[in-house]
DNA sequence: GCAAAAGTGTTACGAATACACCCATGC
DNA sequence: GCATGGGTGTATTCGTAACACTTTTGC
């Protein structure tokens, strides 16, 4: 059916996805330990290859399933990596993924663990520039859409919801002028519980309004 | 040298490129007409296979040269478009890249042409969709980047500069605030020519004192 | 002189920032 | 009672937006 006048390099086309989770305060990553060449011992992120007729998201929706357990969560496509010499089996190119996971809904499968985005040293493949375009992304997104919806659970406290954006930006943030910006773009609403069992004063929980991908005008 | 369990997808790696110019005040994207099936007769935007050894980018940059008359402007990865339907013949993935180019300097090869971005209709494949990424893309970019300077000519008047804006932001933007704010970013600065000709007091003419990409803090 | 674009400041408003104290709970 | 995080308001600064008239040229 096609017809050619050069012959067509032979080219793998696969998904490589960066599953990022908030814990203690941090920014995380799953990654996965390689058992086999290349890189065999070094970590790398989770992927591969498309299946006959799926499209590249509903393979990092089943990596997300198959290497961490989870599902319905937020994936966006992230960047294409080409690199000739990104594979040394041969020419390999990843649309890699993102995707925002809440804590504790991370079930890590087998040689799977979470590290800190900040921590992270000599990667298999190119996946340390990976990551790093994945956290300019990510915290990009923060400031105008509210996907970090994708990171909590259901009910969450404000302190919460601002140690998520902290740990992102990487910088701390002014509570009063948080919780200020925050009400007024109306996201989130009260429910009618509190935390309990701290040694400190309750927490209102509260819950996003809409757990739809919304684009805002301005925001951090 | 691989060895995959499951028989890999027949895929075809492509390469498909949305160049955009500012003409007579209007944002505008080269097309060509379509010579053979599928979609004969129909617009599509310049696209090509990736060769052997050839990166995305590159490719994108052959496809500019070749099909635009066009060197040394600003190309950028845009998505990577894979709907399983997107190409009648087979599964065609494209690495959707973005251009900007100065007025004047497209010299479109036989069947291209330069349509307005607002006018399009019923293009070939995708194509319309991508186009719409792109424009959206482009005019994030604006608020935060210096890009514009790979859609002006070396010498500009504040007034292009200006209708450059207007074009992409498709809302018109108060001369003395543009400025004030232009001003302020310290990205462009006079030189000692002016314009001569118009039946109008004469404009000084402005460089950017820098054609790199740079990141800004905020903007427009 | 008239048409056409160039050039130039001030005011008002809203958003972002900086900042400190009392409250409710567990132990 | 004390340690811990929860909860709340004001004043200042800065950026954005609104707005109109004079200048220089070609014809």
């Amino acid at each position: 059916m096609l017809n050619f006048s050069h012959p067509l390099p032979r080219i793998q086309l696969m998904v490589d996805v960066v599953i990022f989770t908030v814990r203690n305060s941090q920014l995380e990553v799953l990654l996965v330990r390689r058992q086999k060449e290349p890189f065999a011992g070094s970590y790398a992120l989770p992927g591969g290859y498309l299946q006959e007729g799926e499209l590249a998201e509903q393979a990092a929706i089943r990596i997300l399933r198959d290497k961490a357990g989870v599902t319905n969560v937020y994936v966006e496509q992230l960047y294409t990596f080409d690199g000739l010499q990104r594979d040394p089996r041969g020419r390999m190119v990843s649309v890699a993924h993102f995707a925002l996971v809440p804590e504790g809904k991370v079930l890590a499968a087998e040689g799977g663990e979470l590290v800190p985005a900040s921590n992270l040293l000599k990667l298999a493949f190119d996946h340390q520039d990976i990551i790093e375009y994945a956290v300019q992304r990510l915290r990009s997104k923060l400031e105008y859409t509210n996907v970090v919806y994708s990171l909590l659970p259901t009910k969450f406290t404000y302190s919460e919801l601002q140690r998520v954006y902290e740990a992102i930006l990487s910088r701390p943030l002014d509570k009063r002028n948080f919780q200020k910006k925050f009400n007024s773009l109306a996201l989130i609403e009260p429910t009618s519980e509190k935390t309990s069992g701290g040694q400190h004063r309750p927490a209102l929980l509260y819950k996003f309004k809409n757990n739809q991908r919304e684009e805002l005008k301005k925001f951090f």
